[in-house]
DNA sequence: TGTAACTGCGTATTAGATACGCTAAATAGC
DNA sequence: GCTATTTAGCGTATCTAATACGCAGTTACA
């Protein structure tokens, strides 16, 4: 119950595995297996990433992966960490608001080089050393502001699940978008078409006010919209710290 | 550019195909079909929804299904508008405060009677007629705020988001902690083992200070830290409501 | 009544994950 | 050095799933 009970995934994502002894010299590292399905999804997509084409680009045959990782299920787990890479470290003494927001705007440049990334399925708590990086991070912006340990921690839950909300939404929209922009461009009038005022009042009142009709640029709503809310989070979270000051 | 320009997926959610004058009274309904997937999906996951699967359910051959949806991905997208179901209609008379939140803890119920939906792509728009409801009773509850239009929008995404994001995040976590508990209750000293505290300070100062020692109940520390980062969100929701008032 | 527009479905194809076992390489211990 | 052991790469086979295609029987309309 001590020596090595961690979850096999978290020991690769790590790379706590021994390297072996004997037999013959690994030609495939972990690294390489990741670097290439990293690679393979950024220019196509995530369903383009199957084990076959993984090894394709490595020159490799497809069950010579399966040395390096128990499934391709570990296989995306291990990219998910990887795809994040290191924060950037915050810039020096700035205050908690300016860093939470420098941080979230750093994952969502970090996971917009990877869009595939919203795709993957989440299925354990942060616990590669990307992930725990940028955790570490937004605890950081969080030091002087006097709340207790477990506050901030409840702060940061907050932040990480109104950016995984953004990444849920926002980029899977887009990937839609690009798919077929023209269900986008006509959502106003396919609203229109569709919406009773009676069933839906505020919606039909959104449609009568011309909201949807000035689409604008697809990612720069985007960005207003997410800064927005984040916006919002952070007022909030300012008052709760003064709150918490007062005593 | 006028008649039926409708996606077939937002067409077919709305169930706005015409039935078809001629041929074999169909035996099979897409309600039935959608029916199917669902309680298939509840009963067991969404890796169990195959096509045969839900046929085999419905007595019909797989082929069959295939006269209604035009493909596995379309009947994923009905689905996850189906899954939500109705809103409960929001109580009469209650500020926009309790509103919001009366609905976030309704979409949640919602969703956790299906819990697959936190694995479903979104691939669009929320144009399905529940989705829909939905957004249009988030919006109904800022009727009285006095906000604009489209800051009542802005305020809805972002709550939707954050919303989003739980799902994303907690939903995804239970699966895994369901899957396999001991890679959480043992979070704590895996973090222990792996984190050093010049890479990792924050962290490791969490660490130290014991906060993940007590797991307490995963689903009712879920709950609060939702309920936490939503009223956080709400305070700014306030703060900006009156800062419009004012002018 | 013939025919066009359908439905359900059997069959076949294709893609993809992965179990299994073989061969050859590298090392540890003698 | 020699041999046993451990391990890498890989060929083959299996299994699951999506879905294209075309046939046969069904129904409304001309």
């Amino acid at each position: 119950m001590e020596k090595n009970e961690l979850p096999a995934d978290v020991a690769a994502m790590w790379r706590l595995r021994e390297p072996p002894r004997r037999g013959p010299k690994p030609s495939l590292t972990l690294d390489d297996i990741v670097r290439a399905a990293i690679e393979l999804a950024d220019a196509e997509d995530l369903a383009a990433v199957s084990m076959a084409r993984v090894a394709e680009r490595l020159g490799n045959s497809t069950m010579a992966l399966y040395r390096h990782v128990k499934s391709k299920d570990e296989l995306l787990v291990i990219m998910s960490d990887a795809a994040l890479e290191r924060p950037e470290p915050m810039p020096a003494d700035v205050d908690w608001r300016t860093g939470l927001t420098f941080w979230a705007d750093g994952v969502l440049t970090a996971i917009r080089k990877h869009k595939w990334y919203a795709k993957l399925p989440i299925s354990g708590p942060p616990a590669g050393p990307n992930n725990l990086a940028w955790f570490d991070s937004a605890l950081g912006a969080l030091k002087d502001t006097g709340l207790p340990e477990p506050a901030k921690v409840g702060v940061v839950m907050g932040l990480i699940t109104y950016v995984q909300g953004e990444i849920r939404v926002a980029f899977d929209l887009a990937a839609g978008y690009a798919e077929d922009p023209s269900a986008f461009t006509q959502f106003g009038s396919t609203l229109a078409r569709v919406v009773d005022p009676r069933v839906y009042p505020a919606v039909s009142r959104l449609v009568e006010a011309g909201v949807f009709d000035e689409v604008g640029s697809f990612e720069e709503d985007n960005e207003a919209d997410f800064d927005f809310g984040l916006q919002l989070y952070l007022d909030g979270v300012a008052a709760f710290i003064e709150r918490v000051k007062r005593g």
